[in-house]
DNA sequence: CGATGCTTTGAACTTGCTCAACCCTTGTGG
DNA sequence: CCACAAGGGTTGAGCAAGTTCAAAGCATCG
């Protein structure tokens, strides 16, 4: 299956740059990363990566595009618990015979490898324990949006979100990121219905928030965000 | 400080129970658990285990009482993160330098103990493994009730959660457990008003689903209650 | 050039919120 | 022993945020 979303070549930058800063990696582990990345896997977009109430056969590390957790009700709800992005575990946990709790989607297509052994590498071990770390303060931070927060405040605070594990990942330039979301997908994290998201982000642009347009995000005006959202206005990353 | 919940000489079991169950311990591990519990710590209702933002200075197991991790908005606004039950680990997270990222209150009067090193007890390795696995799966069903579940629908399978979880503790006897909760923490973990809380609690009252009276929850139908959920009659518990 | 998938708009509707009062139980001090 | 304060729980009426349904606009792609 070909890859379309980046260069092989470069295919491992992004995981790279996240893991490095969040475990100081020495070059002998970048080295080890590389080499994982260097056989790549891909899934179409729709495809599932891991699927709730299966085993997990492997631990990986997504290296392009969006993948996410999900879960699906009987009746059809859908609500998306959490954006896995490049450089995100996927299926670590320390359990023996690990199930996974849910199911992960490509939203576009997506290229993962094999997460490399940290056995003998200090740095890993950090990478990975942070973040793991990480996804939970996420999962922390989703269900603060989805209790407490309204519409408008809800998907300001997600793009902030996406924008610093981005940035973290060293995937913005300019301000910028990718975010290949549709409207759908987008309210089905935010738990809205797309129709009140659209009319919610046109807010958002009219207030010179964000430019969200070809599949580009731009967050505009990042200290109005952070005073919509009553936070410190300039918010530290790691 | 005294602790009125629990006899001292009980104040393990529930710990006990659940840990066991998780992680298959032997009797030696038992054992551990028991000679830590054996010098309890106690804290106030309404009193802070953890502050977000800090570091978590050691690893604990709560034993008694209930406390949850919080959110608190700048402007007052408060969420519910999730619920810590007696059997529940506190601090454990694998990075060096941890740093707290949800504050951990005492809902009631708590008693906790520090948590065996896990080092050369296989048990335990696996039970706090499978405690951190179960910790998560909770986020992800709170996600996915605040998300998309109507109010009704959401504090019935907080409901039903909770069972499930004091089940595990061997805390249930005759279908009941002592949920000390107030409304207000009730519609704070369900995202509502107490004031709509409350009307919601009624008709599921009315409907002959749960009592609740006393600081004690009973699931009277449980097949009703998995049936307006729209899931599987009886659900496996682990 | 039609089909498909995404975005945008309008209007009626519903769920859950707000505000305000009242009730009940429990504990405390005169 | 009563009064009263304090902290939950309960009720009502009006309101607002977000939903539902339906249709139209607008790209992109074979």
């Amino acid at each position: 299956m070909k890859l379309a979303i980046v260069a092989p070549a470069r295919l491992a930058e992004a995981a790279v740059a996240r893991l490095s800063k969040i475990g100081r990696l020495d070059a002998q582990e970048v080295e080890a990363l590389r080499a994982a990345a260097d056989q790549p896997r891909g899934y179409r977009a729709r495809g599932e990566l891991v699927i709730e109430g299966q085993p997990i056969r492997r631990r990986e590390i997504l290296l392009s595009g969006w993948a996410a957790r999900t879960r699906v009700f009987p009746d059809g709800r859908r609500q998306l618990l959490s954006f896995v992005l490049p450089g995100d575990l996927i299926g670590h946990c320390e359990q023996e015979g690990p199930i996974a709790t849910s199911t992960i989607i490509a939203i576009t297509d997506v290229a993962s490898c094999v997460a490399p052994d940290e056995g003998g590498y200090p740095g890993l071990v950090r990478a990975y324990a942070m973040s793991r770390a990480l996804d939970e303060a996420h999962l922390l931070s989703q269900i603060a949006r989805l209790g407490r927060m309204t519409a408008y405040e809800c998907i300001l605070d997600l793009m902030l979100e996406l924008y610093e594990r981005h940035m973290l990942a060293g995937l913005v330039s300019n301000g910028e990121f990718e975010c290949p979301l549709t409207q759908d997908v987008l309210a089905d994290a935010t738990a809205l219905t797309s129709v009140h998201l659209n009319r919610m982000v046109q807010v958002l642009r009219r207030n010179g928030l964000v430019r969200w347009q070809q599949g580009q995000l731009k967050v505009l005006d990042h200290t109005a965000a952070c005073q919509a959202l009553g936070r410190p206005p300039v918010r530290v990353t790691i």
